[in-house]
DNA sequence: CCATTTTTTTAGGCGTGTCTAATTTTTTTA
DNA sequence: TAAAAAAATTAGACACGCCTAAAAAAATGG
């Protein structure tokens, strides 16, 4: 009798969140991914983006060509999908069932996604009743890899004097998420964009029934929104 | 003004398990733990333990005396039972809530005891309605460490013709916990010590209002009872 | 109590994931 | 298009957590 072995690649937290991070900046600008890039996401040096880069592409998640960047291969980036489904099932459990703020579950679910247990991400998807959207307001990815893509547009592009509303935030910073909390807006606060400061981008805001407030283009293009 | 910087020394998850494993063999022995004893349970070879005692003796967290084995200090053995806290908790979690067998979760609690945050394991508990043992009748520690001892005995330890009812298995492994689910026996299960063969210490018990089954000393060993 | 066995430590090495310094390649721009 | 600037790579290092081989220390036992 001829048994198969089952090579269950098991990758390190370093290996995932590359992954993670050359998917985010692949869909970002759509072409290969400059190492540059990566050491700047990670906050480390050039020469260790190489070193990891090679070993990636020996195990084919990912496509290296020298002084040109990187590429996930199909296997890379199913990889990188499902531990960003990992990431954001765990957000939404921190905040739906143990009430957690949303400004605080992104350093945890960093560390939570790691967990090597597919069983337990199944089983903490249909707990929580199968959730589309994380607390963010960011897509789940389904048990397939399948992302439902929103048709949000940053408020930061939005036109004067239309009604918006919040859908997503699209940077976890609890630094923003805090400022957010303190402006009162969250998922589903209906916005009118009053106007646009030409020499800086900010924009004088009416949030929800409460006053109006300037933000900057910064926190204006990271409010994901749609048309009201 | 003077700060008063506060070092929140992380601790790996390598060093973590020493101190678990530590503590586990100092209850088990009540003297000092040799390095042999470390290598074994980890599996492991022995030069990598006398490495590992030395970075821990640095720390403070443990007592090494040059071939004289290792004792956790205070500071080691609070460590040692945050970790086991934590282990218990998200066992807990893991059968009451997302309905996981018995056997299936300790490899999982494994990575998920070693994920830093107070507050997250906090919530899990006040979440689970602050449960005093674990799946498998360990009693988990709470916040300050206490940990309730048990006044179990062994059923390898149990006089024939005696009553007793299970409350608690002394050994983590899938196996056994699988061989106990086939035997229909689990926490709260009643059972009559009905006779014990000299030569190997096996039993023939009655298993609730099952029939009886022949068990060897290893299982019994592994079983903790109260009279019944 | 000395020899043999067992346990532990020392010495040196390796893969991972990071670093700095120096060099090479690519891009920009004068 | 050639020089300068920017980006990336190579070279060499280090902490971590493990390894094997060899030496030393402790325990055993005749
Ligand atoms: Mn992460
Ligand atoms: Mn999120
Ligand atoms: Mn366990
Ligand atoms: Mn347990």
């Amino acid at each position: 009798m001829k048994l198969s072995l089952i090579f269950v690649e098991v990758l390190s937290a370093a290996e995932e969140n590359y992954l993670k991070a050359i998917l985010k900046l692949e869909l970002e600008h759509k072409v290969s991914v400059p190492t540059g890039a990566l050491a700047h996401a990670f906050g480390i040096q050039a020469p260790s983006v190489t070193d990891m880069v090679k070993k990636l592409a020996l195990k084919k998640l990912l496509k290296y060509e020298k002084s040109k960047g990187v590429r996930l291969t199909d296997k890379g980036k199913k990889l990188a999908i499902a531990i960003i489904r990992k990431h954001r099932i765990w957000e939404t459990f921190l905040v739906q069932t143990l009430e957690f703020g949303w400004e605080e579950v992104h350093e945890l679910a960093e560390q939570l996604e790691h967990v090597h247990s597919e069983k337990l991400i199944d089983k903490l998807e249909a707990f929580l009743g199968f959730p589309r959207f994380d607390p963010h307001g960011d897509p789940i990815p389904d048990k397939k890899g399948t992302i439902v893509s929103a048709k949000a547009i940053v408020l930061g592009a939005a036109k004067v004097g239309g009604n918006y509303k919040v859908i997503g935030i699209s940077d976890d910073s609890t630094e923003l998420l805090h400022y957010l909390n303190k402006l009162h807006v969250k998922l589903g606060t209906k916005l009118l964009l009053q106007s646009r400061e030409a020499f800086d981008g900010s924009l004088v805001i009416k949030i929800g029934s409460r006053g109006t407030e300037s933000i900057s283009a910064i926190v204006a293009n990271s409010l994901l929104v749609v048309e009201d």
